[in-house]
DNA sequence: AATTAATAGTTGAATGTGCAACTAAAATAT
DNA sequence: ATATTTTAGTTGCACATTCAACTATTAATT
């Protein structure tokens, strides 16, 4: 325990963040599953855009979850296994494959939203408002320094 | 373009961690690689307890790395198959494996201090200290709401 | 002492990520 | 017009994570 302890000490930021954010993908699939809902949050990730945007492309929606193409490829794979979701090529741009949301994925989309409030309050609980700007700000930061380009 | 800057205004907190820890990562796995090493941020996270305390035990590891079991015995299945450590059962307790660095790992942990210094340079850069200590006060507040055990 | 619980670690299936190599289609160059 | 390059998406491989079910061993019950 003490060992621990003593390891835990020196623990190193990106190593914290790691763990941090399995521990919030994991309670947001808990906190799914206890409503009855058979979705992940990268999952849920990849629908937003193609909620709010009917016919986005993958490009975009990658461009949109700052997921790799390979990534987004494989979730809509199975999120058109799942019936949530349909893929159909551009008229004019064959390359191109656009999405839209079938009915059954646009009821999980409506009925999604207690998990996420659920999950935010529970992960952002005691933290308060100004804490959780910098949060964000330095993530932000963060992000500008990695994105490469 | 305008359509993306809409959509990622509205960006939640988990996503954007999500975001910012894979781009991380990534830049952990491409310092290594530019440094000539073969070594992942994973990896490296879980050959730290193991060069701080030999003869570790794989429970403790995963404690220490706040890493599930499975993701422990994976992980070292790869660093032994590398050679990078050894496995050995204790002699009063069987269950436990406990863990020690081979000559080879013990030399990737010496050079690999570049790596992480590069990383966290870049990762960090232009970011405050300030900053830095808010940030990783919330990581361990959303650390401590999550843990529920 | 024999049964039952708990513990440490492993395995397999499902999910997600990143890289490299690939296909197909469109855009550009010559 | 043909050849080259670029782009969008897919596939296969290696890695990492989680869950549930499993083995083996030790500890606790009765």
């Amino acid at each position: 325990m003490s060992n621990s302890q003593n390891l835990k000490s020196e623990i190193d930021v990106g190593m914290l963040m790691s763990q941090v954010d399995r521990l919030c993908t994991k309670k947001f699939s808990q906190n799914a599953h206890k409503l009855g809902m058979d979705i992940t949050q990268d999952q849920w990730i990849v629908l937003g855009p193609i909620w709010k945007q009917k016919g986005i492309s993958q490009k975009e929606i990658a461009e949109y979850c700052g997921k790799d193409k390979t990534s987004v490829t494989k979730i809509i794979d199975t999120l058109e296994k799942k019936n949530l979701l349909v893929r159909y090529s551009d008229q004019i741009d064959q390359r191109i494959k656009r999405v839209v949301l079938s009915n059954k994925g646009k009821d999980l989309m409506k009925n999604v939203m207690p998990v996420i409030e659920q999950t935010r309050n529970e992960v952002l609980s005691g933290i308060n408002s100004k804490e959780v700007e910098t949060f964000k700000i330095v993530l932000k930061k963060i992000y500008n320094n990695l994105i490469s380009e």
